[in-house]
DNA sequence: GAAAAATTTTAGGCAAATCTAAAAATGTTT
DNA sequence: AAACATTTTTAGATTTGCCTAAAATTTTTC
C-alpha cells in the first residue's frame, strides 16, 4: 500500500498529539499542528481510516491503529537519526536541524535507515535528548536521572522509581506522586540533602534516600 | 519562486536529453524518460516556460534557460554527492544507490549540500566516476579514455563507467571491479577486440562492448 | 433542559499533475 | 504537392490535497 508524504505527516501528527497512551485525538488539534483547516483534516481522516491506519469515528476523534503506529514510529526514527547525523557528522547546531530532518525523514529505504543508524553507532537519543526508537519500534529507557541530582528551582517530570519495595511504593503513593506528574524543586537542605518540592499545589519534604529512588527527567 | 519536485524532475530530464550543448529536446523524449504521456509533458512545458525555466515553442521543442540549467545542475550535484555518501560512508554498492539518491536529491538546503560536500572531502567524481559539478555549477574535467583504447601490457586505473544501467553496473560489480582499482591489459584478441585483463590477481576477459564503457587513466 | 457556543462534518470548488481521445501541425514518401 | 505517418497539442476527465461556507453534532452555559 502506497502512503503519500502528506499521509505520513498526518500519522506523525496524530502520534505526537495522542502520546504513547494512544488517546483519542481531536480533529482541530491535528488541523492546528499541520497548519491546515479542520475540513481538510476530516477528508484525510476518512482516507486513513479506509486504509486502516487509524481508528476514526465521526465527531468522536481518531487514534492510530497498530499499523499506523508502526509507520509513525518508523518516521520518527528516521527523523531523529537524520538529526543526529546532521549534528554529529555535519556539524549543524541542534536548533537548525529540525527543518532539514522533516524532509529527510520521508526518504524511503529501510536499508538506508539501518545503515545510517549503524554509521552513527546506533544512537539511543537524538541531539535534543529525545529517544530514538529501535528497528522494532521500541523506545530506549530514559536517562538514569534521579531526583537527588536535580538542583533547586528545576521543574521535573516523574519517570519512575528505582526501588519497587512495598514500603517505598506505598510511601510514594501516600504522597500522591504518580508517573508523569510534574514537580518543582524548591530547596535543597544543605544539612541532610533533603529536598523541598512542590507537587500539585502542595509542598512537602523528601529525604535524600527517597529522592535517589525517583527517576525524573528535566523539563 | 517555488519549484515542485515534479518540476525538478522535468528540468533534470531536459538537461540529460539535451546534453551540455543545450540542444532542442523533443516532447516525446521527455515523456519516455519520465515514463509519462506526451500530453502531460506539454502541460508542464507550458508551465516551465511561463516560469522562465525553459525556452519552449509549440511543435518546435524545448531547452533549459540559464536559470533552468542552474537549477538542473544543482540537483545533479546533490544527486552525485548523496551517491558518494551512500557508497563511501554507508557502504552501499554503487549499483544500489541511484534510487535512493533520486529521493535525497530533492532535499532543499543549500547549507546541507555544502556541508555534505565538505564532509565527503569535496569529491570531484561520484562512485560511478561521473563528474560532480561544484558550488558554481562547473564540472571537473575528465580524461575521456576508455578501456578499449588501451594497449596490451598497459597498467590502468578504473575511473568510472560510461553506461550506468543496472545491468552494466551489476555486471561490473560481479566481476569485483570498483572505482580506483588497478588493472593490467594482458592481451587484446584480434578477432573480436575482447580484452584479457588481470585484476587483483585474477584474469578474466571483457568484451569490446564492456571495455568501451569503462573509463580509465593510464598509469 | 433548552439555548448558545464550540467542534466537526458535508457540500461544492480549485489547482496540480496525470490520463485518453481527438485535432492540429509537421515530416516523409512517392 | 498530395497522401500518409508521426509528433505534438488541445479538450475534457480524474485524483489528491486543499479551501470556504453551511449544516450537523456535541459540549457548555444559564
Amino acid at each position: 500500500m502506497e502512503i503519500s508524504l502528506t499521509e505520513e505527516n498526518y500519522l506523525k501528527a496524530i502520534f505526537f498529539i495522542s502520546g504513547m497512551e494512544g488517546n483519542l485525538v481531536n480533529t482541530n488539534a491535528i488541523a492546528e499542528r499541520l497548519d491546515t483547516k479542520a475540513a481538510t483534516v476530516t477528508d484525510m481522516l476518512r482516507k486513513l481510516k479506509q486504509k486502516e491506519l487509524i481508528h476514526y469515528q465521526p465527531y468522536k476523534g481518531s487514534r492510530l491503529s497498530e499499523e499506523g503506529q508502526v509507520l509513525a514510529i518508523r518516521i520518527l526514527r528516521k527523523h531523529r537519526l537524520w538529526e543526529t547525523f546532521l549534528v554529529d557528522k555535519l556539524g549543524f547546531g541542534w536548533e537548525e536541524v529540525h527543518e532539514i530532518a522533516e524532509q529527510l525523514e520521508h526518504v524511503r529505504s529501510q536499508k538506508l535507515t539501518e545503515r545510517l543508524s549503524q554509521y552513527l553507532g546506533n544512537p539511543q537519543f537524538d541531539p535534543h535528548g529525545d529517544p530514538i526508537p529501535d528497528e522494532r519500534g521500541i523506545f530506549p529507557m530514559r536517562e538514569n536521572l534521579t531526583l537527588d541530582k536535580a538542583s533547586a528551582g528545576e521543574q521535573v517530570l516523574v519517570k519512575g522509581v528505582k526501588d519497587s519495595s512495598p514500603d517505598f511504593l506505598s510511601y510514594v503513593a501516600k504522597l500522591g506522586i504518580r508517573l508523569g506528574d510534574e514537580m518543582k524543586v524548591i530547596h535543597i537542605e544543605p544539612f541532610d540533602s533533603s529536598v523541598l518540592v512542590s507537587h500539585q499545589g502542595e509542598e512537602f519534604r523528601l529525604s535524600a534516600m527517597a529522592c535517589s529512588n525517583i527517576y525524573i527527567s528535566r523539563l
